[in-house]
DNA sequence: TATGAATGAGTCTTCATTCAT
DNA sequence: GATGAATGAAGACTCATTCAT
């Protein structure tokens, strides 16, 4: 076969060309982990998906795992950011209101992510360079809880938050119960799911008043 | 062309000497699944785990994914059971103490359930069937938040709990920050992973004692 | 596994009880040999129809096809013995008439015999084997034609047909007409196939007269 | 693993290099059709026979069926293209001569014919697929016989045959005794099978002459 | 003698990776 | 650099045959 030029991507203005496809390929890996499992993507498919040879990925990518993992990177970029532009700032409307929205946010952003670590974790490797990459880059995939942990901490400091409250703890608290209806919405069939839109102020409302045991 | 003679699996006495390799095979199946996602997990393995041929497998079972859901829902059986052994009785002790145990038991349980969960979610068919078996014969792998929330209950029917707590929603944050550090146990490096033996107690002082913003 | 008794073949009076569960089998490959391909059947099937255990078959043949080969004879037979019982005999009715009986039953014979041969033509070792035996203990596949040339020559002999027919060439003419539509029956489809209810008595009668060419 | 170059295959000058290898495939998998039946082959031994490795058809045909059909395909109209050109046209010669031409002619495609149809019967999808196409792009296995048919129906209109002659009937009757012939060479044993070249032109003189029975 | 569990070679198919063009 | 055909190891599953009981 002559060889041919590249069909899809043209560099756009101000890009490295040499990096434009490279670009091009995370981009068209990062759709694909948006409606699957990593581990059944083939490099065939993000080929297809990027309209390009199947060999190119080689020429940008030590292997298959080196690009899921630049789009798994880029794709968490993503959904953190997104989940960091919609948190309440201490100190504005109620902290109940606050927490509400704190936890809505948080679900949206563990329901996006779930399907996406939960591939990861069958690839203890991508996982491992994944986790690392995450730790010295970004926030973390704990970012989330740390934000939260953060937010409380502050109000705490604007004397909106008793100064007993354990900010860390109650963050880890209210991220849970989010994980939890992330997790649920994954696994449970239909019938028994339960509707998080109900069950999420709920939970921030007893975990504003506490359980107050009598024996306590 | 050449059967042998099956060369590790001696019935032992008292055992249907029919059903013991295909309890052979789900105890080995389970041994792997202890160890790494089920979509890994190949009918090859299987065998040389168990000890026998390549083929045995189909004369006990359908298929591979019939011999692997027998084995998920015996490992979450043996799960499941350790998990409730351990639980505390409502009107012993005290409330904190007990909340303590359920959190530590719930972890431990979590730990165990979520590699295997994990796998899972990346297989739809197999999870599905799991997911209809466990809620047709066991207690569901809710079994957990749902336990917990039916303490949480009793202790309030014995006066141990103020009647306008939700049961429910505190089940939910508290199996959720159990579920926060077996997904940290599972995803984090070691110098970042946060320690449970210190933060559990502390998730369940804030959840006892709550938030209480001057605000609200 | 404490061996058991034969479940299903108990011997019927005169018979050698030893050779009992040898037609037992030979009798249920038959059965499968009437709906399926020689190819597509299995020992277990074998056993299974015969509700026997899976190694039995080894006590009573060298392996599959010395069953096989029995059971292909045997349905042979039994179909030769019902094509001969219709036959009509020479001197009776008329020529024409019992030509288009021949061509009826002959018909029935080959659509019977059809499906069994081609299974046998895809297993050379046993069409060899099948054929010798076929020719040295029976009258042959052929008998079909050489039944309708006996029958022809009769009638010559009793000058009901022209001495200078040749009645082995007026056979092969119309089991050949036959065996045409037989396999129309199994090959064409639905839309296309013949009625050989209506074509079978046009193609006799088109043998009896002849094409009569002008030019001859 | 460790990908090698093709060995077996160089485009030919003119070819499109792009379905070089189809072909190639096609072809090896026609020479074995030519040889054994069509459910006896396997996707190695195709691959084996084109000197390519074993993955290579799945780059150019859905699955192993679909390459099948294609390599039966062309080897029906290969067949029924060498049948076509060797029959006499009507009114050239002498009927009787030309008969004999078309008996011949029909008696070779027949036995080239005969082996891939009755493999083909074994697999009833792959049969399915083969009527289809071969009636929808092609003149239909029956080419042969409605070749006689049409070729006996212009001898009538020229009027070297008289006009009370069935073509249809009389068609059936000689490509009948062909087939016949063409399975006794595929099926007699060596010392019984009949000889064609005697035996076939007896079968046209007597479908000629008719058996004209004194009592019809 | 009958049982049927166990064997394992062999089937079709997928897919990450290479490399001549 | 880009192409995409070719590679072949590996996966799930089938089934004739054996042999301890």
């Amino acid at each position: 076969m002559s060889p041919r030029r590249a069909k899809a991507v043209t560099g756009r203005v101000g890009d490295d060309p040499a990096t434009a496809l490279r670009e091009h390929l995370i981009h068209a890996a990062e759709q694909l982990l948006a409606q699957r499992q990593v581990s059944t993507i083939t490099t065939r498919e993000i080929a297809r998906t990027a309209g390009v040879s199947d060999g190119v990925l080689y020429n940008y990518f030590a292997d298959k795992y080196d690009l899921l993992l630049a789009a798994l990177l880029r794709r968490y970029q993503r959904l953190a950011d997104r989940f960091a532009a919609v948190l309440p700032e201490p100190g504005t409307g109620t902290v109940a209101g606050n927490l509400r929205a704190f936890a809505e946010a948080s679900l949206a952003f563990q329901a996006d992510l779930l399907p996406m670590g939960v591939g990861l974790i069958s690839e203890p490797a991508l996982l491992h360079r994944f986790m690392e990459t995450i730790h010295a880059d970004l926030h973390g995939p704990q970012q989330n809880q740390s934000r939260l942990g953060g937010y409380l901490l502050a109000e705490q400091r604007l004397g909106r938050l008793p100064a007993d409250v354990d900010p860390v703890a109650a963050a880890t608290l209210l991220t849970g119960a989010c994980l939890n209806f992330a997790i649920a919405g994954l696994v449970m069939p239909d019938g028994v799911r339960p509707d998080p839109a109900a069950a999420l102020p709920a939970a921030v409302e007893t975990l504003l008043r506490g359980l107050r045991p009598m024996d306590g």
